[in-house]
DNA sequence: CCTCATTTGTAGTGATCACTACAGATGTGA
DNA sequence: TCACATCTGTAGTGATCACTACAAATGAGG
């Protein structure tokens, strides 16, 4: 059995490209002309190794879950749901502005309205990011099912207020916010998530 | 001085139609073939009276921005920072879920990643956004200065939360959160942004 | 070395993109 | 009534889109 001439780029490299012109671009803003220039191949070797666009786009997010999705289960392993929280946005807040990367998180940068053609994409966006509001809620379950959080906490609303601050600041990432612009409304929004125990908001007058 | 023929179609319907389609499906995602059809005209008109693509693109955002900050400053009227806050998200909520229109809001659905060709929308969108997150940090500096608001509370961090989270409720909307989805998030978030001052949230045991 | 499965680069494919040339239609002013 | 300025519908324009036919190249079995 003759096994084929070998490939002959390196298919995680080529992927990590790809991701990040879909990252920048958007997977309607991507064409193939750009894509393959930045991976470095010809289409033949992409549609032989991906079928096609969405294809690939899939194969990229795959690869992002991969890295977002480990990164998360080590968040969660934090003793309280305070450190949960407080490092999610923390690190949250550095992950987005992170120059080696594009700004953003390309769960929100591909694409959240799309023409006939891309409508599996939002769809499919859509659906990581409710995975980690899943693991985030079974965490906050975990948290109440122990005593770390108040009785009357909802994990579930909990869960879904932290996830859309974290697409909010993904927003505003994109749309050029500093580092510090997000480290200070996280921190804002942890007072508020929770509260300090000895302070007194309005005492003093 | 003869005037020519007139016009034969609305212009302000003619952009409510248009509106509608870059709402649903993006700047790049709305092609001109589906905008002419859904604003009943032929191309020909279109260009007559926007000059091109990204002509109708900022008239119709114009629109969009004219109904955006009429309402902004009814809710700015409010007597409270804490009112003004409620009344921003939870009628956001309302109208991000309001099912006479696509769901979410424009100025994110419009594109937060484009192509070469569209990289004016992302910063034109932002822009936009920018601007109400301005009159919102304007209203509370002056609810600073009247004492409405906690001494160390920082007017323009406080507006960046909020924004953060309408721009979160936006990319949630748009992935099919409901109504009442969002309002319960926004309570949370309106206990922990102005704590109701005579509960104690961990006395009882 | 030969056969064969697979990849590679070249050079395209039809479809669709945003956009427009053109001629007929339409209403205004003289 | 007639010239003119503008709009309207038909029917396209070249450019670019995602995608592919094809033959040369490549290396693993036999």
């Amino acid at each position: 059995m003759a096994m084929g001439r070998p490939r002959a780029f390196d298919r995680e490299a080529a992927l990590d490209r790809a991701m990040d012109v879909f990252w920048r671009k958007g997977y309607e803003g991507a064409t193939l002309a750009e894509l393959t220039r930045e991976m470095g191949i010809n289409p033949p070797s992409l549609y032989a190794a991906f079928g096609n666009k969405e294809g690939l786009f899939t194969a990229a997010l795959d690869r992002y879950s991969a890295r977002i999705e480990s990164y998360l289960r080590e968040i969660l392993a934090a003793p309280t749901a305070r450190e949960v929280v407080s490092r999610m946005l923390h690190g949250k807040a550095d992950y987005l502005t992170d120059p080696a990367n594009p700004p953003g998180c390309l769960y929100v940068q591909g694409g959240l309205a799309c023409g006939e053609d891309a409508k599996n994409v939002p769809a499919e966006l859509a659906r990581r990011r409710a995975r980690a509001e899943v693991a985030l809620r079974e965490r906050f379950e975990q948290a109440s099912a122990e005593g770390d959080l108040p009785p009357d906490a909802v994990p579930a609303v909990l869960a879904s207020l932290v996830m859309t601050l974290i697409q909010g600041m993904d927003v505003r990432a994109s749309a050029g916010a500093t580092r510090e612009d997000l480290h200070s409304l996280v921190d804002l929004a942890l007072a508020g998530l929770f509260p300090p125990p000895a302070a007194a908001p309005t005492s003093d007058g």
